[in-house]
DNA sequence: CTTGAACCTCCCGCGACGGGAGGTTCTAGC
DNA sequence: GCTAGAACCTCCCGTCGCGGGAGGTTCAAG
């Protein structure tokens, strides 16, 4: 008798708090939304766990710990018997879940060591020049999907920087040789405009893959210079106006070909 | 004149969304923080993005794809006209957030990963010994912080699975051979108990490290059977209330020594 | 019997929006 | 000038897992 009075001991909230490690607010909680609810009331209102409760304080916490939703803890708990099954696949989507997480956690991480790199570097003089980076950066995912924009670095990595820098040498060259005629308004099936379009198409080509994804990356780049003109147009040594002009010019001789 | 007004463009708020790959409903949660207001209204009160705006945008674009917060993300873009090193120290921070997140969910993945392995194999047979396993794993974080239970797993790893085993099996003996005394209220100075007792602890302290770290983690081991005796002893192939008895037989048996 | 700790219920708060209700305004076509 | 439908406006409730406080009652020890 006393040997059972014993093991039926019954917990107050404060009690279970303490021997759990959670905080009495979060058993109030589990209480509220019908996660865990004491078994028993004092006359008076007060709570008492029994060592039920305990057990399934203990399981609420262990599966907490394992990222699942206090809602898919509910769900496991009340209506698998005995059912593995749906266990294991609750564990298994969480853990996808996570490897995904990771995923993201691990560009972002990289993203950042870069950008802290510039930073050290005498390479960014100040912040307007680091948020202009920054601001590209967002347009470029506006535009292009995480694989097109891998595909860009992929193929910059190929070509490595001296080539990357002299295409940009040249394309300056080519934006050089156009403004005037864009001032001038040449005409657009003029031989002369319609050749130099054309070594910037071919200038730009380099950068994307072949095949029907490099036309999409391609297709997405011109969306965005549509767009941007004006944007895109501040980070470059020419007015921003001209270059709206100059890309809007540049559309018509491609369609003018 | 007109080309000034083509390059002095407005947005509305639902061209603003689409030219950033927002919602519209973000604009106006940014407005509603006060971190991105339309310059200009309509007279009839409908929002009008400038190209100013449109920049501030794409910055606070950038800056949350980086992970940093609405308020962090108003810090900067407010107080620093050209501080640098505000945004460095903020990156810095965000970049060691992202570790310890990493850290997290790689020790989480660890962890699942190991259990849906168990869940696979043919050593887990139901639900109720899984969970089991799942309270016991709670129990353990409950009483020992992290570095010691690494240190505890480190040591298992070190005495390598049969030593582990062959400790358990022992213990299992040690018991075996406690509990009739434990019935029998034997004297709690008499010698055969006290020479039990002494291999018992002998047994534990080959688990745990050296010195003052492993001192602490014995204590916590302590606390976690004085407190937990009912519920750990339930998952021992002898009756739970027997286990507690033994427990505070055993406390007091060290007493006495 | 008192006092301080523990307990009770009810309610607001976070962060970054999503989504809906219910109303006004713009824009294109007739 | 009229109408329909798209776009816009403001206000408000919901998310997830609690934290924290107000304002009151009950418990346990001295």
């Amino acid at each position: 008798m006393s040997e059972k009075d014993a093991v039926e001991r019954r917990w107050s909230i404060g009690e279970l708090a303490r021997a759990s490690g959670t905080t009495v607010r979060a058993l109030y909680h589990y209480d509220e939304i019908g996660l865990l609810r004491a078994s028993e009331r004092t006359a008076s209102g007060h709570r008492r766990y029994t060592e039920g409760d305990l057990r399934r304080l203990y399981r609420v916490r262990a599966l907490r710990a394992l990222g699942l939703s206090l809602e898919e803890i509910a769900g496991v708990l009340a209506d698998s018997p005995d059912d593995l099954e749906t266990m294991r696949a609750l564990l298994a989507a969480q853990l996808h879940d996570l490897e995904d997480q990771a995923g993201r956690i691990d560009r972002l991480r990289q993203r950042l060591h870069g950008l802290l790199g510039k930073l050290d570097d005498a390479s960014m003089p100040d912040t307007d020049q680091f948020m202009m980076t920054l601001e590209t950066m967002s347009v470029f995912e506006t535009y292009f999907t995480q694989e097109q924009q891998d595909q860009l670095a992929e193929r910059r990595a190929d070509l490595g920087p001296a080539a990357v820098e002299e295409a940009k040498a040249r394309w300056v060259d080519l934006v050089g040789e156009l403004l005037p005629h864009v001032q001038a308004d040449t005409p657009v099936d003029d031989p002369r405009v319609r050749d130099l379009v054309s070594r910037w198409d071919a200038l730009g080509s380099a950068f994307h893959a072949d095949g029907e994804q490099g036309e999409r990356t391609k297709a997405a780049a011109q969306r965005m210079w549509d767009d941007n003109s004006a944007d895109l147009g501040r980070r470059l040594p020419w007015p921003a106006d001209q270059m709206v002009a100059l890309v809007a010019y540049v559309g018509r001789v491609r369609q003018a070909s």
